[in-house]
DNA sequence: GTAGTGAGTTCCATTATTTGGAACCCGGTT
DNA sequence: AACCGGGTTCCAAATAATGGAACTCACTAC
């Protein structure tokens, strides 16, 4: 979970504080965050002022809570046209949900986290915002399994290291040695399946984005229900998957995405 | 432009770099960064690497450019989840978009600056991620007068300090001399219009989201094109907007929102 | 080919900030 | 009236930030 070294100063620290907030998901009381922190209470509790203060937290003096702060979206706004491939993905992902038919999702990684940067919703149009920078483990996604199996080795067996293992489902992968074979078998094909692994009910077959033709810098995927689709059917659709996974490489090609 | 006081240490600093790199809103190289900051070469540099090393930035090797990182995608999104009208207010958005057929906006005031959190378009679904977190002036669109006009004296006229007042069009208020008497009318009448103020051409209606009826929390507004619809049209829409706003405040009473 | 230039990087003694234990405040118990 | 626990403030000691200057490296001009 955590992030690069701690020895990023001050400001390292008080970042982590701001992903601490952000990690609980609901308005937390300053006694909470004390409780899981390393830093003693006078300390934190400068963090969590100065953060305040500078609206990368905000305040409830009702609830005497935290929550993370709106100067967040317009950074964020600033960073997803920039540093992500959504914006270039993003015809492309147009044109594939429209021939498919499915959610399809764009994702990058992100210390060791899948961060779903954009996706696309043959029903409900609207997911889309609320979705965009949700995370998930990488070892039980489609998407996450693509980017794992092309990482560079050493950076394979970090990110790795950083898992959990959670067994969301029976499908689930527990263990380092159950997921290997098959990042192999999805470096072979260039295809991932997610075999309801991360949610019941739930598959998706995804493709890793290769600049270059080998530096993993994204994945998308197609994702449905098993009421709707077999795997079977899903793995028909792994040509044109691969297709726009490499339209979406060539053009990112000329710029450096985070990996 | 600076946010609150600069007394905010090692951190305040930093964050003011983040600010600087997404203001440039395109890849930006450390001497730019450094022709414009305060801070000296050694010092300046010491803050990209600590930000770039904690995800905040992302660094292009190639070009030796600085982007806004993937972290606060992540960030954002809880933060736009928690701290933000938008998940309140989706769905009378979505009913308001039904009827009106118009683009609609969802907007909250961030240092001085009208921040969009959410939006809804007629025709084109995907506008609608890519304006999120978007920032403009306050004192020329229709959500940012709706709030000034409510906001308590002594925030508003510590926001209009902060306004360049840019002459986006012929129509744009130069002044606060020119813009005060406006508002007054705005907090009369209980809605806003932007007569082509910021972009030629393009116009709205807005009103304000009142909790307790007094506090604004944020606004929200009809936008369309000239060669859409008419002013006089868009005004017939004020019991509308109205009602949806009242909503949306009445909904949101029990929180606490940054204003 | 050698001096010059400018962006980027490192060094390190000085200086300013952060640190955190302890004490304090305050509304709500017991 | 004493107690409690979350929240807040204090301040001397410890630590980290600061920034002027010196260095590297690629590139250009002479």
């Amino acid at each position: 979970m955590s992030r690069a070294s701690a020895g990023d100063g001050t400001v390292g620290k008080a970042l982590e504080v701001l992903d601490q907030v952000a990690s609980f998901d609901r308005p937390v009381r300053f006694a909470e965050l004390l409780e899981n922190s390393r830093f003693p209470k006078a300390t934190l509790y400068r963090f969590v002022q100065t953060l305040t203060s500078q609206g990368m937290l905000s305040f409830d003096s009702e609830r005497q809570t935290y929550t993370p702060g709106v100067r967040l979206v317009r950074l964020a706004h600033s960073a997803w046209k920039q540093s992500t491939l959504a914006p270039i993905a993003r015809p492309y992902l147009d044109r594939l949900a429209d021939v498919v038919h499915e959610n399809v999702h764009l994702a990058q990684l992100d210390a060791g986290h899948v961060l779903f940067v954009d996706k696309r919703r043959a029903s409900d149009m609207f997911e889309t915002l609320a979705a965009t920078g949700r995370v998930a483990p990488s070892y039980c996604t489609g998407v996450g399994k693509a980017i794992l199996a092309f990482m560079p080795e050493d950076r394979r067996s970090r990110a790795l290291q950083l898992q959990a293992f959670v067994p969301y489902t029976p499908h689930t992968h527990r263990t380092i040695d159950s997921l290997s074979p098959e990042l192999d078998a999805i470096r072979r094909e260039g295809i991932a399946f997610d075999r309801e692994e991360h949610e019941r009910g739930i598959i998706s077959i995804a493709a890793p984005i290769l600049k270059g033709g080998t530096d993993v810098i994204g994945a998308i995927s197609i994702a449905t229900s098993t009421s709707r689709r077999s795997l079977d059917e899903l793995a028909t659709l792994k040509p044109t998957l691969l297709e726009t996974a490499s339209m979406i490489a060539s053009e990112a090609e000329p710029f450096q995405f985070p990996n």
